[in-house]
DNA sequence: GACCCATGCAACCAAAAGGTTTCACATATT
DNA sequence: AATATGTGAAACCTTTTGGTTGCATGGGTC
């Protein structure tokens, strides 16, 4: 399974997911609430944002909140980056 | 079919064939032989890029040229500065 | 203890992704 | 004209993805 940040934030589920949590953190049904989809079907893409390590969750009592985890993202802006200056170089 | 640009470079055969071109041109064939999976699986890969609009393929004789076409990509940088601003305002 | 509510997870499913082999065809080269 | 090269595309296969329903569990609350 290829789990890395560009799969991470493929899936535009994933990233409305990162977009509600990145304003306030949102516990799991609250966040499922948010789609259309069921709320085993967004916790599975929780589990893939936590496997790809861009979110963190923290129990609260029974609830357990989601926010993101800085850090992992900034792998694509890299990629971005070095992508882009090749581009530069080499017009 | 999601065709989006973060489709596009979720694939990380589809990002070296990015950073190959963005470095020179290569005809189909050429690049193929940068992979050590088929050229038609190459060619697929080419095909998505192409519909996601972040390459373009230039005829020279019987060879295809092809070449990265920034614009399209900016949409992940959007995507990400968008995302990095709100975790700068709700930290 | 009995009852909620939020969550975890297994089993299953359809469709898409990523790959292969094979063949067709167009353009150079001899 | 015959041959070699570069490409397009169909048919097929396996694994992954994204979704579902249904059930188990575990922490609050009454």
């Amino acid at each position: 399974m290829r789990r890395d940040t560009f799969q991470a934030i493929a899936d535009p589920t994933r990233r409305e997911i990162l977009d509600l949590i990145a304003c306030k953190p949102l516990n799991i049904n609250a966040l499922a609430g948010r789609f259309s989809i069921s709320r085993t079907a967004v916790y599975k893409h929780l589990r893939i944002l936590l496997e790809c390590d861009v979110i963190e969750i923290k129990q609260c009592g029974r609830e357990r909140y989601c926010m993101p985890k800085p850090g992992k993202i900034s792998a694509v802006r890299d990629w971005l980056d070095a992508f882009e200056l090749k581009l530069r170089d080499v017009p």
